[in-house]
RNA sequence: GCGAAAGUGGCGGAACUGGUAGACGCACUGGAUUUAGGUUCCAGCGGGGAAACCCGUGCGGGUUCGAGUCCCGCCUUUCGCACCA
């Protein structure tokens, strides 16, 4: 043994197990209908620059995972590309004046060198970036085909804007009113930009999550709610006669409702701010035009619009009630949105907790139409009484009375029906994807603007539609709609001079389907090959919550496209998901008298006891005094708290392997991840005992077959445990996906090992077995290290391909157990007894128990017995 | 407001099917080795008690021979959605 193996050097382990994996191109894979597929694949990162703990935590849960299922005989694929449009790199352009492509392309190549740190076993060979056009013009080629088939459309609609960035935001990029990226706060704007119809397929998307049992049920749960299905009936109001000529043609007012049992209710109607009806009354009437201005110049955060007062308006506009004719009022209200339903809706204060707070407020009629089945609510029109919203029966409603809820709803529906009024209607929450931006860094929209024939789509032979690499953001609009070069084009019908579209799509699309690409990213004749269909869909996905709706909404909707193309088989593009937690740090902060508050890293904040035995942490200030700092909880790692750590850091002073150990070890997968630097040293601890005990053994040379017959107890018991956590592991991350309990078990295995006395003349080859054991089951965590040490362990193969042995069912038998023996349900003592006696061999062995006999000191009224397990004696 | 998840030592967490609560690790305490540089090894480590024992998984009830786990009611925290008609 020379000096190099004494200690653990993680610079040279891992760069020798990288060096064998490299020339191996161990990781590189090709379909192979013989073996099962597993795919593993962890969500791509937008190359910002640097990797974050965040991003280790993701991609060495998939390498777990990716190394694992390789060493249960699968052929795993685990690819990695990048997430390569959007907006950092146009910040970052205007900061430096460095093209995007540049600035990404190198963000690429220095990220790639840090993933390649980490020792993960991805087949580099089908790397890809989204900025590739030959990535992206398959965006376009499919956005061609969704057009075709009318998913696709171009119209005006209001839309999010998002004044810091100067683009349009999709409604699930909007978080309480502001922009998912700038904080700011998002106007309403009107503007022309292409949709995707996901809507069409909303029934599917919510239907299908039913299928989907390896996702978490959070995320299902959230899908179907974004998704929002509501059942009830669409129904039109007819304009009086004198409201007629102010609508100029428009003969009814549509409102969309859940409970059409409450028709006979209506005492109003209510428009949203900027519903045509609104519109058309504010032209004669300016107070009404001042109001709806105040309303959309409003706070437009949800959670603010929600708890705002009920203001509203009257229009002095008329509509007549569907079934009686009676003449109602159109008032516009702040609480309906335009975004939902028809925009409007029919006031039913008695049984509207809304409508209820705006009748009272201006004074409208309130009628009771439903009581309570159990007779407990009887009248509403009394105002200090809340809005009866449960359902109920029916009342005051004509020859609709004595109706139970759905009853009601049916005869309501089909009356309306008969009178060509009103039908049963699903409606959604859930809007249409309008991916325009306004923005360079994106894959261009391949539409010709003509002016003699309009919007025409780019011949698909003519794709891609490139994306120049050499203009530079200044912040003002878009820099495609200021470069001739890229606008100025002819059409391609007609072949005059045309301007061609310079909005880009959403990087969503982008997102929406790369893990399909990944099987062929070499395919430049089609979007998708043969080979997709031996790959997807992705077995294993693994990526933050935070993408919950968004993007793998937007990437099943995707997929189900593709499948109706015939591109794929799957509608479903991810079997199983696993969304892991973040990572979190201590954040620690001084805040001089009067001054700005300064933020400590963790790591060179001290903790130390002060006399009244309470914890104090203190810091160096920047002239150099100690200071007492406050510790203020966890928090997301951050620049602006100075509390984050850097994976490059981590992984030049203790190694990859410490790093994925740590990161696997402290937490499970889906829960968040308390970052502690005692916690890093500690992993960096069990891999020195594990690298020491292993050379300490094979120095002495290699041990004597094993013989299982002719153990000793103590053997057969670490023989026991070996084969033990063999299985144990296999099922902690195989099924139950728990790294932690998985490295907790084969640390205990380690501590038996350090136990075991080897004087023995089998001890060696028990612990031998054990020591491998212990390599093989921590291979697909701490790879770099157990590479090494499995050639230690006299092994000329790789570890990599090892399969993982089926534990000896014969080593796992136990001749004697140690049993419980509990007294009225309390533990009282343990018994050494055969693994297969019977309760009457175990009830005579408890009762021979001094300690036992103590407290059977009345009459023996039950006896429980578990067998193998403990014996509860019931007096 | 609606929906979901979670509350276990000083800390991260374990206990998977109702059966020994606290595995494993961190921190801490004591000892040994070494004097070196976030060293290794051994022992202890939920609370009370001299001990026998008693108490203990957010709180209050219940089911059960037996409850961290199941049921009912409450409290707290986190997350998601939020005037959704």
């Amino acid at each position: 043994m020379n000096r190099m193996d004494e200690v653990y050097d993680p610079a040279v382990v891992e760069r020798t197990a990288q060096g064998d994996w490299s020339r191996e191109r161990a990781f590189e894979v090709r379909e192979d209908p013989a073996r099962p597929k597993f795919y593993c694949l962890s969500m791509f990162p937008y190359p910002s620059g640097r990797l974050h703990m965040g991003h280790v935590r993701n991609y060495t849960i998939g390498d777990v995972l990716t190394r694992f299922m390789r060493m249960q005989g699968y052929n795993v694929l685990q690819p990695m590309g990048w997430d390569a449009f959007g907006l950092p790199a146009e910040n970052a352009a205007m900061k430096n004046g460095v093209p995007p492509a540049k600035w990404t392309r190198e963000n690429i190549s220095y990220m790639r060198g840090q993933l390649q740190s980490l020792g993960l076993a991805i087949d580099w060979s089908r790397e890809l970036a989204t900025c590739d056009a030959s990535y992206y013009r398959w965006n376009q080629w499919l956005f061609l085909r969704m057009l075709e088939r009318g998913i696709a459309c171009r119209r005006t609609g209001v839309v999010n804007w998002d004044p810091v960035d100067q683009t349009v935001l999709a409604n699930e990029q909007v978080i309480d009113g502001r922009g998912w990226r700038t904080g700011a706060l998002v106007e309403k704007r009107e503007i022309p930009m292409y949709y995707l119809q996901i809507t069409r397929y909303a029934d599917e998307l919510l239907g299908a999550l039913d299928e989907l049992p390896g996702w978490p049920e959070r995320v299902r749960l959230m899908q179907a709610n974004w998704i929002g299905r509501s059942e009830g009936c669409e129904i039109s109001f007819p304009y009086a006669p004198d409201t007629r000529s102010a609508m100029q043609g428009e003969g009814v007012l549509k409102v969309f409702t859940t409970r059409a049992d409450t028709l006979f209710g209506v005492t109003f109607m209510a428009v949203a701010a900027e519903h045509p009806v609104a519109l058309a009354a504010a032209r004669s009437n300016p107070p009404l035009a001042a109001f709806i201005e105040e309303c959309r110049r409003g706070s437009v955060m949800e959670a603010d619009v929600a708890t705002q007062e009920k203001k509203g308006m009257a229009t002095g506009l008329h509509v007549l009630h569907p079934l009686t004719g009676e003449q109602v009022e159109v008032w516009v209200a702040n609480y309906v949105l335009m975004g939902y339903g028809e925009g409007a809706v029919m006031g039913v204060p008695g049984h509207d907790e809304r409508d209820f707070g705006f009748a009272l407020e201006k004074g409208l009629r309130i009628v009771q139409v439903v009581r309570s089945s159990t007779g407990a609510y009887d009248d509403v029109r009394e105002p200090w009484k809340p809005a009866y919203s449960e359902y109920g029966v029916t009342v005051n409603s004509g020859e609709f009375s004595g109706l139970e809820f759905q009853e009601a709803v049916d005869a309501v529906a089909a009356a309306l029906e008969k009178k060509g009024l009103g039908r049963k209607r699903r409606h959604y929450r859930l809007r249409d994807w309008g991916i325009s931006r306004q923005r360079y860094w994106g894959c261009p929209i391949p539409i010709v603007h003509c002016g003699a024939c309009g919007e025409v789509p780019v011949p698909d032979e003519q794709l891609p539609v490139l994306l120049p690499e050499n203009l530079v953001p200044d912040g003002s609009g878009n820099p495609l709609a200021k470069s001739a070069a890229f606008y100025e084009c002819s059409c391609p019908q007609c072949g005059k001079p045309a301007r061609r579209e310079t909005d880009t799509m959403d990087t969503f699309v982008d997102s929406s389907w790369y893990f399909l690409r990944f099987t062929c990213p070499d395919q430049s004749a089609s979007m998708l090959d043969q080979r997709v269909a031996y790959w997807a869909p992705v077995d294993q996905y693994i990526g933050g919550i935070e993408h919950a709706i968004l993007h793998l909404l937007y990437a099943r909707f995707w997929t189900k496209v593709m499948r109706d193309i015939g591109l794929v088989k799957s509608g479903e593009p991810f079997t199983n998901l696993l969304t892991q937690g973040m990572v979190l740090n201590h954040i620690y902060s001084y805040q001089p008298a009067g001054g700005r508050r300064q933020y400590f890293n963790p790591a060179d904040v001290d903790t130390r006891k002060d006399e009244a035995g309470k914890e104090v942490h203190e810091a160096v200030g920047p002239d150099g005094t100690r200071l007492r700092v406050q510790y203020e909880g966890l928090g997301k790692m951050s620049k602006s708290e100075n509390n984050g750590v850097d994976p490059q850091n981590l992984v030049e002073r203790f190694g990859a392997d410490t790093a994925r150990l740590f990161t696997m070890f402290a937490a499970p997968p889906e829960q968040t991840l308390e970052w502690s630097d005692e916690g890093v040293l500690g992993a960096l601890r069990f891999i020195r005992r594990l690298w020491t005990a292993v050379h300490e053994h094979v120095k002495r040379g290699l041990p004597d077959r094993l013989d299982a017959m002719s153990l000793t107890s103590a053997e057969r018991d670490l023989r026991r445990l070996t084969h033990h956590t063999l299985a144990k592991v296999r099922d902690d991350i195989g099924r139950r996906r728990s790294f932690n309990t998985a490295i907790a078990a084969v640390m205990e295995l380690l501590n038996a090992i350090g136990k075991l006395d080897d004087s023995g003349s089998q001890s060696r080859a028990v612990r031998h077995e054990a020591l491998e054991v212990a390599t093989l089951t921590l291979a697909p965590i701490i790879p770099h290290v157990t590479h090494v040490l499995w050639k230690a362990l006299g092994h000329a193969g790789a570890l990599l391909d090892e399969r993982w042995p089926e534990a000896d069912r014969e080593a796992l038998v136990q001749d004697a157990i140690d049993m419980v023996v509990q007294v009225n349900g309390k533990l009282r003592g343990r018994i050494r007894i055969a693994a297969a006696a019977d309760q009457g061999i175990a009830q005579a062995a408890a009762l021979a128990d001094e300690q036992v006999r103590k407290f059977v000191d009345k009459p023996i009224r039950k006896v429980v017995f578990v067998p193998g397990k403990l014996i509860n004696i019931v007096v």
